[in-house]
DNA sequence: AATCTTGTTGATCGTATGATCTATAAAGAT
DNA sequence: ATCTTTATAGATCATACGATCAACAAGATT
């Protein structure tokens, strides 16, 4: 029986099905297994996208963009609102976005695959997340500690193991990562004198 | 020109240069650009191995087996010495061992693949390392506070993240993780009321 | 109902890759 | 020097994989 679909509708049903499928065999799995998933013949992948590295390309594009909320720069420098509750909101709408099977996977294997985008996407955190970070917290230390960068990423980096953990390592792991990410955020603010009673 | 070696000599050279080449391309390189890198014909490798299954688990044994230490885990309880001394000597000891280009890497690698070694590393790692530390945080606390499993994972995972910036996604990255470490784990004992003064 | 458009299939090509097998020559033994 | 052993090379096979293309049929148009 053959269905026919408008592009438009195909296309995403193809994206979506090489999102999964990807994330579960790694960016070199073959076109004939990911079309007999989707039920379609392995030739019209290729009416839909001119190689495998242009599907790569659509899976990237799928897994990446338009996922985090762009205004967590001015959000999380906001001083209206007390510093554990702006941490605290990050992370739980971050660890929402790639606490995911397809997001955390398709991540580590373009990164070991040395994709650019990977780079980007990480620098992009270095500077629009942690490094503002690095001041709202001097502000907030009533010791006037300031943390280094490194600090932070120990930070971030606790926190992403979580995921790690679950999607690559495939290990037990807590279904709401959300107590752990509180403590570690406590720890850290505590570690530099936030004044944590307040949120 | 053909060198002729003996057998354990020459098996040692492709284990060699398999862990460097796979932990480069990833476990699907192919044979002929291993062999090309090792100066040999690629029918060689199949002579010291039966299928590329078994050279690939060679690799593993060489870049898992009898790296740390396995005294660690008295080491961590010997209550004679400071435990923040014990944390900073084992972390400085296992940061040595995988903060390696091939380690980072091939255990990446095979974690994605699912392979049974990584869990069965891992589970050492949470019953032989992190489940005593739970006890002796629990027992240097002031405040008698006891870490829960998942806060431990948070520090481990923060130490670990340093090695997967740096060899995973390439970012620049201390060349001496030390003070990193020595700082995470400060934090960590501050938070929970271990003296750190007496070291 | 007939026609047209085009989404989809099935067959096929060229190359890449794991694996095998026989011939060769390097090193040690006599 | 000659012989023997066997580590190594080179040719080759079978299959896997990305990619192409002509033929077909589902759905829209008239």
């Amino acid at each position: 029986m053959r269905r026919r679909l408008h592009p438009d509708e195909r296309r995403q049903l193809i994206v979506d099905g090489a999102v999964a499928f990807f994330a579960e065999v790694g960016l070199d799995g073959n076109t004939r297994d990911l079309a007999k998933r989707l039920g379609i013949t392995q030739s019209l992948l290729f009416n839909y996208f001119a190689n495998k590295d242009a599907l790569i390309e659509a899976v990237y594009e799928q897994v990446y963009l338009n996922r985090l909320s762009p205004d967590w720069p001015h959000r999380l420098v906001d001083r209206d609102v007390p510093l554990r509750s702006r941490l605290l909101a990050f992370y739980a709408d971050y660890s929402k976005l790639i606490f995911e099977y397809e997001w955390m996977r398709i991540f580590m294997f373009s990164g070991l695959a040395g994709a650019e985008l990977n780079r980007r996407y990480l620098e992009h955190m270095h500077k629009m997340i942690l490094l503002p970070l690095i001041d709202e917290i001097g502000a907030a230390s009533s010791a006037a500690i300031t943390p280094s960068m490194e600090d932070l990423w120990n930070l971030h980096g606790g926190i992403v193991y979580i995921g790690i953990r679950q999607h690559i390592y495939r290990m037990p792991c807590p279904d709401e990562p959300i107590q752990a990410i509180e403590n570690a955020v406590d720890r850290f603010l505590k570690a530099f004198e936030v004044d944590v009673s307040a949120d």
